[in-house]
DNA sequence: CTGAAAGCGCTTACAG
DNA sequence: CTGAAAGCGCTTACAG
């Protein structure tokens, strides 16, 4: 591989012009950027990153970290985030942490290491004590993430907002007793923006209350993340001498489980049960009985964290907190 | 950050000593290497990549090139090749073409520059001539590619067979005039094992031919990509005189297109018209009327590309095509 | 505008 | 087993 001193020999000239003409510098005759930039031609150089990193410029390159790229919802998120960096000239990493701590600090380190210019995290699996202390070493942006008193960017959904206006609607829509299925293991009771499954169950109950009505902890189903976890929870529903008329699903797979499951017993969906997905994933429109669902604005998310990260590297004053609209979105299962 | 020099000193050592010691040379006493161990994580001391790099060794880390990481089958695909790169201790970079040759070539680049150790291909967008010239950067790997005489292992789903069993699989469910649609903008007719998609046309001819029938070319449809084309591909049909009684629809999507079109018109779907799919994406066992579709082995094919890129790197011996079956997936739709 | 030289953080012969 | 020194390919003051 040709070298910055092959180009210099080439050009007859130092290899400190030919790093200036490499580095745009405006010193620089034309004559000499000439003869440069055709010796670079005729061997081909490209200027050898890991040599340039050694000596402290950016990688124009940026890591974003997510739990598994196989979920829709974080692979349109990654496109959004691409999309907008890409304008920008930055290339993209992506890093898939599997829910492992350990994955996330490789994105971590490759900040650490000056392999990356920041890295967009939007699945947190450390503590916030330890990505703070990465903070020195780049910029960091938070993607759904409900830390206070942190002093990076965070782009996130309202849930709270969103799961109340869902829950209103499903009031408006005639439905009175609702049930609640989480991905979590447990539901802890906050107030509003304390996080985010509590700020969802926060603007479930709010709404509950303005109906005057509490909540039926036997209409709880925690741990929900596959369809096949819904075709259970639909099973322990059958168990139940009150039953729910509508479950808020957690997500569009946990819905679709049910649903199936519902139709297969010869439950009717919506009449005899609702069910409502959180996401709307692109296949959810297509179903058998196609979904109500509550939908991230995905795309919105990922430019914003995209704009925030590119002001952060910038010097800019980016908000520190960016809070995007869930939207319902109305079809049959609910 | 602290740097080798850093480390030695504390250790009160010299930076060979260190070096040896992170490169986990069987040179050096236990006493020192314990004494450089222990002032390593005092200092949180992590080798900087490009130093490393600059002295070129291995980086460790993969790069693979799809077209668009929102399609399910690719990312299936990526997800299989991390899982098994993830075993032989590798991370990988995931790099987004959009169908770009100057996208490829920034991963192309990445090899160049050793930035990563070998790339694999999932979405050849250059010709050979340009890829070729890049073999001597490091280690690369085709998927789904036909390319002939070439030095690089090729993994790839046998289309051929894959068509020829799903046309024959129509006969026999009673079905005698095939509808073809392909996202290609032209087809071209050519002996098996030839190109991709001329290998599927080919299957398709070959298992008409067994049932003594030509192709209609009233019932060929290109440049079919998305769900509103196989809409579109429903309503051209309608204005034919002798309209096919399937379509074998190229994609899921395009087939799911076909379909909803098909059901919002009142054309009974498998009876009046039958719909194949290709891919089996997660959500097509799930739509309203359930894909019938040709799934390549998506997890197969990546584990299989994984391998043969490890087997590359260690210098094993790997064959240089390894082919994988598809199967069709009987549902609903045909 | 241009060049010689130091130095970024490592690894690896070369001596001992 | 251990260390001093050269060098990987660049950038950036420092002089001129």
């Amino acid at each position: 591989m040709a070298t910055i001193s092959d180009v210099a020999r080439l050009a007859g000239l130092s290899v400190s012009t030919v790093s200036r003409v490499i580095n745009k510098s405006p010193h620089v005759s034309d004559k000499k950027r000439e003869a440069v930039e055709s010796a670079m031609n005729e061997l081909g150089y490209v200027p050898l990153p890991a040599a340039r990193q050694l000596r402290g410029s950016r990688t124009n390159t940026m890591a974003v970290t997510i739990p598994r790229i196989v979920n829709p919802f974080f692979s349109y998120l990654v496109d959004a985030i691409e999309q907008e960096l890409d304008e920008a000239g930055y290339s993209t990493l992506i890093v898939q942490t599997f829910g492992r701590a350990e994955e996330e600090l490789t994105a971590l380190n490759l900040l650490k290491n000056q392999q990356v210019d920041g890295v967009i995290l939007c699945s947190l699996e450390n503590d916030w004590s330890v990505i703070n202390g990465y903070c020195k070493y780049g910029k960091i942006v938070l993607v759904n993430e409900y830390l206070k008193d942190v002093d990076v960017p965070i782009i996130r959904g309202d849930q709270y907002d969103g799961f109340y206006t869902a829950t209103n609607f499903l009031f408006d829509n005639g439905y009175k007793k609702i049930a609640y299925a989480t991905g979590r293991k447990t539901i802890t009771i906050m107030k509003k923006e304390s996080n985010f499954d509590a700020d969802r169950f926060a603007g479930f109950q709010s709404s509950l209350s303005d109906h005057n009505l509490g909540f039926n902890y036997d209409w709880l189903f925690t741990n929900a993340h596959t369809a096949e976890d819904g075709k259970e929870i639909f099973k322990k529903i059958m168990t139940l001498k009150n039953k729910p008329d509508v479950v808020i699903a957690g997500s569009d797979e946990v819905a679709m489980g049910i649903s199936q499951e519902a139709e297969k017993q010869g439950i009717k969906v919506p009449e005899q049960l609702g069910v409502l997905g959180v996401d709307d994933q692109p296949a959810s429109a297509n179903l058998r009985i196609p979904l109500t669902t509550i939908k991230q604005p995905v795309d919105e998310m990922g430019r914003k964290a995209a704009r925030a990260m590119l002001g952060l590297i910038n010097g800019e004053e980016v908000s520190k907190m960016q809070i995007c609209k869930l939207k319902v979105i109305k079809r049959a299962s609910a």
